[in-house]
This record gives structure tokens, C-alpha cells and sequence, in this order.
DNA sequence: TGTGGATGCCTTTTT
DNA sequence: GGCATCCACA
């Protein structure tokens, strides 16, 4: 292996450096994996064991594409043993192999969100709390805050303050929830995702003597996407460092976009200061994008206060300006897309794989998806229900969770009355509230004889909870003898799931019933592939442990292959296209509505610029003037993150009009014409270009007649062509002529009221003067 | 106990 | 507009 030949100046600098900690700062397309596969390669060349090594990733399918590249590197047997997987996945090994020092066994369950949530409404709910109030979805989130932050319901709640916070905000009780929450995780014998960290930095601080082992064992350690680090991340990987300090992260500041997920950005600005002697390396060359798009990301991302300072540059051509274009709605967006994809693959040979649409919320993929359809373009969107997430998926993992760990209290929940077999909500309850009463009773012995331990059902109910006991205890004597393929099949069948979903033929339930076929293919791959491997433990246990912690990303199927790329710019980070669209690039859209600070506003500029850096050759940026959103016409100003880039690198849909500070969209004297009601009632905030501006909240509601929306807004047949006149959509004015379905013609004399609460009052030809909701009128031009 | 129409909500989401 | 959830009913 000659580094010289494979890397420049930079980047075997970070690779070589090894005998202390080290960031390396990696700038967007500078060759980030390849600097950290070939460190570990460097790492073994010098003689360092694999099993010594620990690489630490946020994805599965990122720590696959290492293991890999340092495969093809070094070859199989050298790179065998590696600790390479994701904080979960490696955490929640070693968690099973210590299970017992904190009070678990080694199957426990690793609850996902949505079993996180679930229980926490049933935990409202016996709480006899109001669950207006406490929303189940708000109170996980900030359960999982807590545990980020590595605040134990006990610490959390010694401290006054966090109480009468919870009291200003109505919700006192929050800190018995969150206790609740962790003893009923317990007692079901399972971890959520957050627990896997917690349990893992609390194990360490609590064990020095287990803490040493893995010392020991891992004697170097790295970490990819460092500024994505939690407060937990970095404790662990403080913990585990701090004796020999041989610890290297990678990460660029400027792509840390998961702060709302607890991601810390100081972990990576102030991880030198953890360490003395902590090397800092920067990788500045890009190797991905054209000049002026690299060019035109830095003038960007520079308008951040908050960043570890670098100087990327590109050496590749200097390409082509980003084109920036405006549109009047999301529909034309879509086909303004659209149209220039045919253009690039039909003139400039780019492969539909090649090209990505890149978007800030899921909702707009719709109307992208329908433009893409409509012009021919095959398209695969990202994001939305993964395979493991679909219900009948869930039904049969759930069923699998049961046997491996049959105190999972979720699981039990879900499969007791799936298929239906008579258990209701009231019999549920009771046998519920008998099991919490006998945490010490293992839940299947009372469901098997639930009249012994004074669960109070009729006879009838009883029996049904026998009979449900008998089935899962045949699934645990199975279980004994089979592997999960086996298990897996006759869980399928036997629980009537099969059954259940081969009743009707509809269209919806032959997916349904295909993809549990599919699951079971999936069971049965897995097992295969073990046994090619020369590992014949293929019990379900280990085909459990593993699901859990994948996602869909990690699916990647042949026959999606050459097509357009939709995702948000969140999914889009760590990939690459030749072509990159950036759509919806407007104010309350991208920077998001939700933006309440500085920090958050250059968490979204951030965002941008990862989005604009996914370019290789060309990035087209686009807004649109109106957008259908939340049921509702929405009308907003371009996007202030795009007065943000210096325009050397842009080309405008105007140039004549970009000069003055704003970005006047040819539809402006249209909108002028048209709207003096905007002008009269909102003058000072959508038409003033200074300050007004950028102030939150400028979107003006239009309230919309449904029927009217849909004929006046599809598109006419190709993108260019102008846009159609928009007849009622953008609101009436005084003086107009309108037309009632009741009161027939009339005059609108005068308009008050703001959003929904919209007024006009007209004096109709027939029935005189009335006042009305134009939310409700269905007003059109008459 | 299961269903259906009304109601409410709504960013991003590596595990 | 779309989806999940909930209460009212059969």
C-alpha cells in the first residue's frame, strides 16, 4: 500500500497520524471514507489487530460500504474481527454480553419509536391524565431529550426547576411519565434506541472494571459524522478514549443537520479540547463538484457565525452557473423540473440515476412525483414507510419479539387480539393491570391461567386467553427446536396471520400478503447466508437482534435502478449526483417555518448547503410563488438563503431585476394588478423588501374553494408556457364582480378579516347586502 | 367488538 | 390534502 500514490498531502497526513487523538475536519466531497478506510488499512499494515479496532458509524449502510472498501484493501482475513457498525448496533452487542450487571437479560427487545410511543399513551392513559394534553408523541420526544442528555428520571426529578417548568407548561406530571416509562421498559425486559447509549455510558461510569475490558479491547477508536454526535455518543466515546487517548473523528461542521435530534455541534468544534496534544487535520479539496458550485456553497455557508474555519476548493472545471427559476405554483415547479430533466437526459446523456430532486419536507414530493409520472420519467422516491414499519410486517416481528422476550409487554399488546380472537380492550386491561400488580409473574403464566391470579374475566374470556397462552407457548417449544426461518413460517401460519390476510383479495392485501412472504424470504436469506458463512447459529434470537436495528436504507433493491432520485435533503446527505434540483426554495418552506433562532437558522442554512454540495456538474434551484399546502393556497417570497449566495454563481430568472437587493419575480406586476387586496391589508409586510421581508409568519392564507383549486391549477401541457391566468385562487378585491351559488352576482363592497376569518361583504343584484366567510362562500369571478 | 364518519394534526428522522 | 385517531353506533 503506497499512500502516496492514493492520497494528497492532506489526507495522509490524518491517516498517518495515529499515536494520540486527532479531528479530522472532512469539507464537503474531500474524500472522507476513503481517508478513513485507508487509516484503518494503514492501522492493520502496522500491525494493530482488527479485533483492537472499533469504527463507529450512524448508519448500517455506511459501516457496510467501509468494511467493504477496507475489505478490497486488505483482503478478508484481515480485516475479520473488526468492530465496524453503527453506536446501536455495536452498543447493543456489547449490552447483551453485560445484560446481567444492569439488570436485563440478554434477549431484551429494543423498542422502536413507535412502541416508545405506545407505551407512553398507556401509561397516560392509567395515569388517568387528559391525553389532550399530554400528547403521547411530545412527552417520548422529550423523554428521549432527557436521555440525551443523560438525565435520569431520578436526577430529572430532584431538580425543582424541571417541575415547575413542566408546570408552566401545563404537563407537572411529565417527570412521573418519564419515571414510569423506564420501569415499564424494564419490567417488558426492553431498551429503546436511546437506552442503548444511556445504559452503555451509565455501565461504563458505574463498572471501571468493565470499562478497563473495552479499553483494553479497543485500542484504537474512530468515528464518522462526528458533529452528528449526541451528548451520550460523546460521553461513551470520551469514556472508552480516555486511557489511551488513540481516538480520530471525522466530520464537517457545516453538514451537521440533526440538532433536533440531539446532535450537538460543539461535540466536533470543542473535541480538541478534550485531549491534550489533539491534532486537528482539514480536508479542503473537493473532489465532487464543479468550482462554481463549491464556490457558491462557501459563499453560503460563510454567512454562518458558528463554524470551524476552512477553505474547500475544487480543482475540477469551472462548470456552470446554478440556475435559479421561478415558478407561479408547485404544479409548474414540478414540471419546470421535469421539463429540464427530459433536457439533460435526452440532450446531455445524464442517466436518470444520475439525478436527484432534492426537497426540505416529504408533502412536497407529491406534486413532483405527479409531474415526473406524467412527463415519462421513471422516479424512485426515499423516505416514507419502510418495509419494516409496514403494519403486517410489524404483526409478525412482534409475534417473533413474543417468543425471544416474552415480558415484551408492546409486542404482547399488539399480537394478543391479531388476529382477532375475542380479547378485547376491557379483557386486555384487566390481565394488564394483574401483570403490572405480579412484575415478579412472568405475563404468560397468567395469561394461561388468569383466573388463578385474579384476573377478573368471565369464563369465556378466560378461555380465550388459555388458548392465546397455548399458541405462543407451541411457538416457544418450536422455537427450541427450529431455526428462525421455521419459526418465523409457522408463526405465520399458525397465528392465522396468513389467514387473516389472504381472507380478501383486494388489491392492498395482495401487497400485504406478499410482503410477509417476502419477510419470510428474508428470514430464510439470512440464514442462508450465516451458514455460507460458516456460522451455524441461525436461531431466531439472532435474526431478531439484527432487525431491529435495520432500516429501509439499507435495501437496496436492483430493479430501482436507473431512475430520478426524490428524497429530502436530510436523506440526501453523504450522496452524490451529476444533476441535483432543489426545489421549494422559499420562505416559511426552506428555511423552515419552525425556525425560532440563530441557531436553527444556520442549522437550515447548513442544510442548503449540504443539498447544493449532492451537485457534481449541475444544480438547478427552484421556487415557486404559490404552493397548495396543508389544504390551503399559500402564496411566499423567495427564500432569503438565496440573496445568501453571491451571484457570480448564479443565474437568475431576471438579472435585470436581481440588482436592487431582491429577487422581483416577473410575476410581481401581475400580482400588483391583482391583489390591491394584499397590497391594502398586508402592504407593509408582503410588499415591503426591507426587513418585512424576512419576518416570520409573511404567508398570506388564501382560503380556497376546493373544486375551483384543482381547475385552475393543473398545468397546461408544457412547463415553459406561461402560466395560466389563476381565475379565484388568489383572493377577490373590493369592486369585484363575484358570483354566489345562492345569491347569485354580485359586488364586493368590502373585505375584512384576516386567515379563515376572511369577510366580504357584497351587495348581491337579488338578495341585497350580506356578510360572508369567504372560508365557506365558494365565491368565484363573475 | 368491529366499523365508519367526523375531527385534528401537520419539519427534518441515521437507530 | 392526507393520515391517524377517536367516538358513536350497530
Amino acid at each position: 500500500m503506497n499512500l502516496d500514490e492514493l492520497l494528497n498531502e492532506s489526507q495522509k497526513a490524518a491517516v498517518e497520524y495515529n499515536d494520540g487523538a486527532s479531528v479530522i475536519v472532512a469539507g464537503a466531497g474531500s474524500g472522507k471514507t476513503r481517508v478513513l478506510t485507508y487509516k484503518i488499512a494503514y492501522l492493520l499494515e502496522q500491525g494493530m489487530m482488527a479485533y483492537n479496532i472499533l469504527a463507529l458509524t450512524f448508519t448500517n449502510k455506511a459501516a457496510r460500504e467501509m468494511r467493504e472498501r477496507i475489505m478490497k484493501v486488505v483482503g478478508p482475513s484481515a480485516s475479520r474481527g473488526l468492530w465496524m457498525g453503527t453506536f446501536h448496533s455495536i452498543f447493543s452487542r456489547i449490552l447483551r454480553a453485560e445484560a446481567e450487571i444492569i439488570g436485563f437479560t440478554p434477549q431484551f427487545t429494543i423498542y422502536d419509536t413507535a412502541d416508545s410511543k405506545a407505551l407512553v399513551k398507556s401509561i397516560i392513559k392509567e395515569m388517568g391524565l387528559d391525553d389532550k394534553v399530554y400528547k403521547s408523541g411530545a412527552i417520548q420526544s422529550k423523554i428521549s431529550n432527557a436521555k440525551n442528555h443523560l438525565i435520569t428520571p431520578h436526577v430529572y426529578n430532584s431538580n425543582i426547576a424541571n417541575y415547575a417548568e413542566d408546570k408552566r407548561y401545563n404537563t407537572p406530571e411529565f417527570g412521573r411519565i418519564y419515571e414510569a416509562y423506564c420501569r415499564r421498559c424494564r419490567e417488558a425486559n426492553a431498551m429503546d434506541f436511546d437506552d442503548l447509549l444511556v445504559y452503555t455510558a451509565f455501565l461504563f461510569k458505574q463498572r471501571p472494571d468493565v470499562l478497563a475490558r473495552y479499553q483494553e479491547r479497543f485500542q484504537y477508536i474512530l468515528v464518522d459524522e462526528y458533529q452528528d454526535t449526541n451528548t451520550v455518543q460523546h460521553s461513551i466515546v470520551m469514556q472508552l478514549a480516555a486511557k489511551y487517548g488513540r481516538v480520530c473523528v471525522v466530520g464537517d461542521d457545516a453538514q451537521s443537520i440533526y440538532s433536533f435530534r440531539g446532535a450537538e455541534i460543539d461535540n466536533i468544534l470543542g473535541f480538541q479540547r478534550c485531549f491534550e496534544n489533539c491534532k486537528l487535520f482539514k480536508l479542503e479539496q473537493n473532489y465532487r463538484s464543479t468550482q462554481t458550485i463549491v464556490n457558491a456553497a462557501n459563499s453560503l455557508i460563510a454567512k454562518n457565525r458558528n463554524q470551524i474555519p476552512k477553505t474547500v476548493y475544487s480543482r475540477l472545471s469551472v462548470g456552470e452557473p446554478i440556475e435559479v427559476v421561478n415558478t407561479y405554483s408547485d404544479f409548474e415547479e414540478g414540471y419546470a423540473v421535469a421539463k429540464d430533466i427530459q433536457h439533460v437526459a435526452n440532450k446531455r446523456f445524464v442517466a436518470y440515476e444520475d439525478i436527484a430532486v432534492l426537497y426540505r419536507t416529504n408533502a412536497q414530493s407529491r406534486v413532483l412525483e405527479e409531474a415526473l409520472r406524467k412527463s415519462g420519467i421513471p422516479y424512485k422516491i426515499y423516505g416514507g414507510l419502510s418495509f419494516y414499519q409496514r403494519k403486517e410486517i410489524k404483526d409478525v416481528i412482534a409475534y417473533l419479539r413474543l417468543i425471544i422476550n416474552p415480558s415484551d409487554e408492546e409486542a404482547l399488546k399488539r399480537v394478543i387480539n391479531y388476529p382477532a380472537r375475542g380479547i378485547g380492550d376491557t379483557t386486555q386491561q384487566k390481565l394488564l393491570t394483574v401483570v403490572h400488580d405480579n412484575p415478579s409473574v412472568p405475563a404468560l403464566e397468567i395469561i394461561a391461567d388468569p383466573l388463578k391470579y385474579g384476573v377478573d374475566v368471565k369464563n369465556a374470556a378466560a378461555g380465550k386467553l388459555q388458548k392465546f397462552a397455548e399458541l405462543i407457548n407451541s411457538f416457544l417449544d418450536e422455537n427450541e427446536q427450529q431455526d428462525a426461518y421455521h419459526v418465523a413460517e409457522r408463526v405465520v401460519f399458525a397465528s392465522g396471520i396468513m389467514a387473516d390476510v389472504s381472507a380478501d383479495t383486494s388489491v392492498e392485501n395482495l401487497s400485504r400478503k406478499e410482503n410477509i412472504q417476502e419477510f419470510l424470504n428474508a428470514v430464510h436469506e439470512f440464514c442462508d447466508q450465516k451458514v455460507n458463512n460458516g456460522d451455524n447459529d441461525i436461531r431466531l434470537v439472532n435474526f431478531l437482534n439484527e432487525v431491529s436495528l435495520i432500516t429501509d436504507q439499507d435495501t437496496d433493491k436492483p430493479e430501482d435502478k436507473n431512475t430520478v432520485t426524490l428524497m429530502t435533503v436530510h436523506a440526501a446527505k453523504g450522496l452524490e449526483f451529476t444533476n441535483i434540483y432543489i426545489v421549494g426554495m422559499e420562505e416559511n418552506l426552506f428555511p423552515s417555518m419552525m425556525v425560532e433562532s440563530e441557531r436553527d437558522l444556520e442549522e437550515e442554512r447548513r442544510l442548503f448547503y449540504v443539498a447544493i454540495t449532492r451537485a457534481k456538474e449541475r444544480c438547478m434551484i427552484t421556487y415557486a410563488k404559490s404552493r397548495f399546502r396543508n389544504g390551503q393556497t399559500q402564496f411566499s417570497n423567495p427564500s432569503r438563503f438565496l440573496y445568501d449566495i453571491d451571484k457570480r454563481y448564479l443565474r437568475l430568472p431576471n438579472d435585470a431585476s436581481f440588482g436592487g437587493g431582491g429577487i422581483v419575480d416577473p410575476y410581481s406586476m401581475f400580482d400588483n394588478a391583482q391583489c390591491t387586496l394584499h397590497n391594502a391589508q398586508f402592504s407593509s409586510r408582503t410588499h415591503d423588501r426591507g426587513e418585512g421581508l424576512f419576518k416570520k409568519r409573511e404567508i398570506i392564507k388564501t382560503p380556497v374553494p376546493k373544486q375551483t383549486h384543482k381547475g385552475s391549477f393543473k398545468p397546461v401541457s408544457s412547463a415553459s408556457k406561461a402560466p395560466t391566468s389563476p381565475q379565484n385562487v388568489m383572493g377577490f378585491y373590493v369592486g369585484e364582480r363575484v358570483e354566489h351559488s345562492t345569491f347569485g352576482q354580485g359586488k364586493i363592497l368590502e373585505i375584512t378579516g384576516d386567515g379563515d376569518n376572511r369577510k366580504a361583504r357584497i351587495d348581491f343584484d337579488d338578495f341585497g347586502e350580506k356578510q360572508l366567510l369567504l372560508k365557506y362562500a365558494r365565491l368565484t369571478k363573475a
